[in-house]
RNA sequence: GUGGGUAUAGCUCAAGGGCAGAGCCUCCGGUCGUGACCCGGGAGAUGCCGGUUCGACUCCGGCUGCUCACCCCA
């Protein structure tokens, strides 16, 4: 085995921000996403799963020209044909896009998920990578407040259900959109007469995006954003109906949830009640899910006017919790390891683990035939997590049959037992 | 895009202007009631380029990577 590279070449490295998911983490991301499928399932929302590249168009038209998504994270290029396209920042808008596309809004509206990667070109830190994964839950054309209340149901299901802990909810509502012009305007109003307090990124925000100031974490800035006028403080009569509602529904739910004045979103396309859970675990990037009502969107890129509300889930962010908290993901390990040792056992180990696999579907076998030194082979299967080893030499081979050592036991002087082998599994591993 | 930290073996860490060490891992052998434990042995490293110097892994500069933060968001 070769243990250092050809000293002249250079070795290929991942993508910066783009992270491969080892077989050591990948039960976290699995034990995610069974629940999610199982959770997501019990409210009666299927799975959609859209291409991971679609038309630039599509995002400038749904995420916001002035967004710095679009404006500076984005992975475009032009195919051969000359067309503009990109990979996905978020999956919102391809969701939005194949329901109109292919008519799913005709039934009165679709409950649909997708989980997939999502690409921005940032600066990768902590919980923030160019290639990232996200769980997209979207509710399209249900216009109430109580759809807005099963999402964070269904969000905080997935909490109860994965044991997670210390994750908190903030709601705000951002109005619908001519509550949003009008509350925009007072905004700049407000920012522009202390342009003196402003810092540089909040004067360039005053034009392209005013509602950002809002959370900026600049101290200085602080008291006068205390005291700057709040979405949710001017809201239209709907919008201001429903986030009541919501909060009712929530309260009469049992979920825990705090008024955040200040929330608000990097993508334009939110209108009325937005949301986000936040963890104190995972340093600057808190953000581990969040979404929100998007009335306007499906008319914007040329659907139907139709309701809509969702979320995206963050997986690395989620994952890293689950670690953080020492969630048990019941990673599997292998039932049982066959060791063969022996020109004859060898060729005979091969057929010997299919027959054991036809007759006992769910065992999990690892065979080791190859070369090597018994003593190795044997280190092996301790190191394999295996329960059994199952030990064939040339003589084993011949009968059919396997010694038998329990890798688990306390002692060190396991009897070494003789076994037909399917009868074993039928007898110790499978009942 | 901006700033801080950082870069020694597959991993975790030492050392230090003059032969780069250890533990884990790995490989071979011994012990042995076939693994582990224990014993003996082997393999394996200073990110890249330049400068200072008799001599640089060490000091200096640049680059690159990683990382954290700003920013942004999932």
């Amino acid at each position: 085995m070769r243990r250092s590279p050809h000293p002249d070449m250079k070795t290929i490295k991942a993508i910066r921000g783009m992270n491969d998911i080892s077989p050591a983490d990948v039960s976290y991301w699995q034990l995610f996403e069974d629940t999610a499928r199982s959770v997501l399932d019990a409210y009666g929302y299927q799975e959609m799963r859209p291409p991971v590249v679609e038309r630039t168009e599509l995002f400038k038209r749904s995420v916001g020209e002035g967004t710095d998504i679009v404006e500076k994270e984005m992975y475009t290029f032009e195919d051969r044909s000359g067309d503009s396209l990109t990979l996905r920042p978020e999956c919102t808008a391809s969701c939005v896009r194949a329901a109109v596309e292919h008519g799913w809004l005709r039934g009165g509206g679709v409950r649909i998920w997708h989980i997939g990667p999502m690409f921005r070109y940032e600066r990768p830190q902590k919980g923030r990578y160019r290639q990232f994964h996200q769980l997209d839950v979207e509710a399209l054309g249900f216009p109430g407040p109580e759809v807005d209340a099963e999402l964070i149901l269904i969000s905080a299901r997935l909490w109860k259900r994965l044991a997670l802990k210390n994750i908190r909810l903030q709601i705000n509502s951002l109005g619908a959109r001519e509550a949003q012009v009008a509350y925009r305007q007072l905004l700049v109003d407000y920012f522009g007469s202390h342009r003196d307090v402003l810092d540089e990124d909040s004067l360039r925000r005053l034009g392209s995006n005013p509602l950002r100031i809002l959370d900026s974490k600049n101290p200085n800035m602080q008291a006068l954003i205390a005291d700057a006028p709040a979405p949710v403080d001017h809201l239209d009569a709907q919008s201001a109906e429903d986030f009541e509602a919501l909060k009712s529904a929530l309260n009469d739910s049992g979920v825990d949830f705090e008024v955040n004045k200040r929330l608000v979103r990097g993508l334009d396309y939110y209108t009325g009640t937005v949301f986000e859970w936040v963890s104190d675990e995972l340093g600057a990037q808190n953000a581990v899910c969040g979404g929100g009502r998007y009335d306007n969107l499906i008319e914007e890129i040329g659907g139907p006017s139709t309701p809509a509300t969702g979320f995206a889930l963050g997986i690395e962010r989620l994952v890293e919790l689950l670690k953080v908290q020492q969630i048990d993901t019941g990673a599997t390990s292998p039932h049982a390891y066959l060791v063969a040792v022996g020109d004859r056992a060898g060729q005979l180990a091969l057929p010997l683990a299919e027959r054991v696999r036809d007759e006992s579907p769910g065992l999990r076998l690892i065979v080791d035939a190859g070369e090597g030194s018994f003593k190795a082979k044997l280190k092996r299967a301790d190191r394999s997590n295996a329960r059994f080893a199952l030990i064939m030499g040339d003589a084993e081979a011949e009968a059919g049959t396997v010694g038998v050592k329990d890798l688990r036991s306390s002692d060190p002087q396991t009897t070494v037992a003789q076994a037909e082998v399917g009868g074993f599994f039928k007898k110790h591993v499978l009942n």
